[in-house]
DNA sequence: AATGAATGAGCCTTCATTCAT
DNA sequence: GATGAATGAAGGCTCATTCAT
């Protein structure tokens, strides 16, 4: 994946019936096999094998091994916008306390991760995709970063000048803390206990916005 | 990595003078390469290259490919234990306030996390390292939750109860944060700022501690 | 081979027609390659050529080196197998006089022998086969004295205390003789010739029995 | 051994003390070696760690790894020839019957196979020495089986004109089968059975050659 | 002379990719 | 379109041999 940095488009439109089945089949073996094997041990022949077609079949619509992780990578991400998309239009329809919204992102981070753990784990640690996934990714973000920005500033919570900064900040520990949860979920606690320890992180950074710029000079205070 | 799970010690122990720097150039290039183009990929011979010595030689001291990976390892390890007990060492030694003591230990975490930023990485997102590698991770985490979580306790910042959780995720969070700061350091943010950002998660979260155990009645009852 | 006892099963079970031949040309090319090099220096690349596919292919068939060998292996017992049983059926169809009936035997040695020569050499001296393979060869031999111990029970030809000891001298020493026959053919003497000293050492072995047991004794008194 | 053909004399004749003792404990541990993992598998550095010396030491008395068992095999063929000489000497010196002879014979036979079975094995087995050294065996057994072809003579026990081929017959058979006995001793039966029985195989062969010369004729009379 | 670290050709094996059927 | 046998470059690793110390 590092190594050859070759990364094509699928070779063909499959609009044809069968041809999508067989497409399904390849990426559904393709995530089994990634996540058994890693990305390195995962060959096209076991990926072939487990979709119960001839490697020969995969070549006909990858033109190699990179672009099935292209693939996935595509259709996780398109999936997340979606799911992003969904969960932020909530927020808006609905009037909700700040914490009660954060919960709401908060939950909508987690089936983000969810959805499709091994791959978000391949894309985003076992492998260094091409610059056009990245940016897809990091599209993503963006549009994360700028929903939870609004949010931010729909409820004043933070003062402009910081929004931007906050935000960011905020869909990182979101995003690592949800990611962590998915993939090694502490036992001694339940899922909405969880999601109530995040919503605590954010709401108590975001509430620490009101008090003071300066972290030091604020607790100081405190004292 | 994944498929063969072979891990032995290293083959000598480098004990003349010639050998310890043939080692360490080993291990110094096999960092850079690994970085370069990841475990799969990063070939013994070309670690070999970057070394200036012979294949032959590198397996003079590694059994195998891996066992150079868990030299790295260790050797990571044992520097981020020493990097930590420093750490935390001075945060008991002078007296001051919670803020600051959670600014010096951030500043540690950065700090672990600058030792070898692509060591880091390799051993906790892109390979599967061997059980006796993993144990010495969770050994050096569960010091660092005990650290915070008496940190905690000495300032009576958090309810006994929720201590050990509480100590949990902050270092999951500052842990996750530094991570990415020091492999993606965000540009229009000096280190001190990003700093003072982390301290703010931290503190904030601390803070909502001390005033209501669960976040939704909590913040219902501030808004 | 001695260090290494993996010894596994063919991958793939050849049913295909070119599958056949490819691996064909492959025990061919095998018994040529390891006769002239050896076992140890036999490589698979020199195998591969010489059978004139690609190394990959070899390794399609054969998950290792050693596997083409017990391939070998059986392939030459189930032959060797066949042959005596074909033999000393002929045997005991004729009516033969017991030196005619041995003439036959050695025949069917040599036979044995001639069938691989290579082969033969390889798995009862320069190689220590898996245990598998051993007893089958030890299958085989067993079978080869017990129906030597027949002849000579049905020729009444020696003492039932010493039928088993006699016919498995019988068979060391045919083995052996015919052996040597094969791979170092004496010029200066036809192959019949050959035949009638064999026929000549085994004839005067069993008639001695008739005489006596304690050979000293019995020559003692032919002087 | 069979790729390589360079078989070189040793370097240098070691007639210093410390240098003789040096040579003497590499080709002992070479035995041992080669005994444990094979001739191939057998590694310089193995017979130098056992010998208790470095590499280069090795190399400093063998040009290379084939020497070793040159030296090996010239060291063998020596001590084979000493052993027959005073075998055969003996048959003369002493007035005894034919199976005496025999067994006195098939005993030095088995002395001489007992001295190094394992080195035995190696140069007749599982390696092709070179030219030289396969000159040095055959000259061995020329003198065998003049040897014998004397002792037949000197009892007028065969045929003039076939003596030669019965000698030739006989040093085969007692070679095979004492080979046999010292790498297989066969339980249930004792050294001394053991050799009753070689005894017997050659005392029946030659009392065979008095009564005719055409082993079917012969029988056919019989019958 | 002795040492043992260094060398690198060469071995076994894997697997992405092609192409005849 | 589907198949899977064939391909061969490349990787991990070994070990006979050399040479600076």
């Amino acid at each position: 994946m590092r190594k050859t940095n070759i990364w094509k488009s699928p070779r063909k439109n499959p609009i044809q019936e069968r041809s999508r089945l067989t497409v399904d089949s390849i990426l559904e073996a393709a995530i089994q096999v990634f996540e058994q094997y890693g990305y390195a041990a995962g060959t096209t022949a076991r990926i072939a094998e487990r979709a119960g077609v001839a490697v020969g079949s995969l070549y006909q619509y990858f033109p190699n091994k990179d672009a099935i992780l292209v693939a996935l990578a595509e259709q996780h991400i398109a999936e997340c916008h979606t799911l992003a998309t969904q969960a932020f239009a909530q927020t808006r329809e609905m009037t909700l306390s700040l914490a009660e919204t954060l919960r709401l992102v908060v939950k909508g981070f987690i089936d983000l991760h969810a959805a499709n753990p091994q791959v978000h784990r391949l894309l985003s640690e076992e492998v260094v995709p091409p610059l056009e996934v990245q940016q897809a990714q990091m599209a993503v973000e963006r549009m994360l970063v700028e929903e939870v920005q609004q949010i931010l500033a729909s409820y004043s919570a933070v003062d402009a000048s910081r929004r931007s900064l906050v935000a960011y900040v905020i869909v990182q520990v979101a995003e690592h803390l949800t990611h962590q949860l998915v993939l090694h979920p502490p036992h001694k606690l339940t899922p909405e206990a969880c999601v109530d320890e995040v919503v605590q992180v954010l709401l108590g950074y975001i509430q620490q916005q009101s008090i003071g710029c300066d972290a030091t000079r604020m607790v100081s205070g405190t004292q």
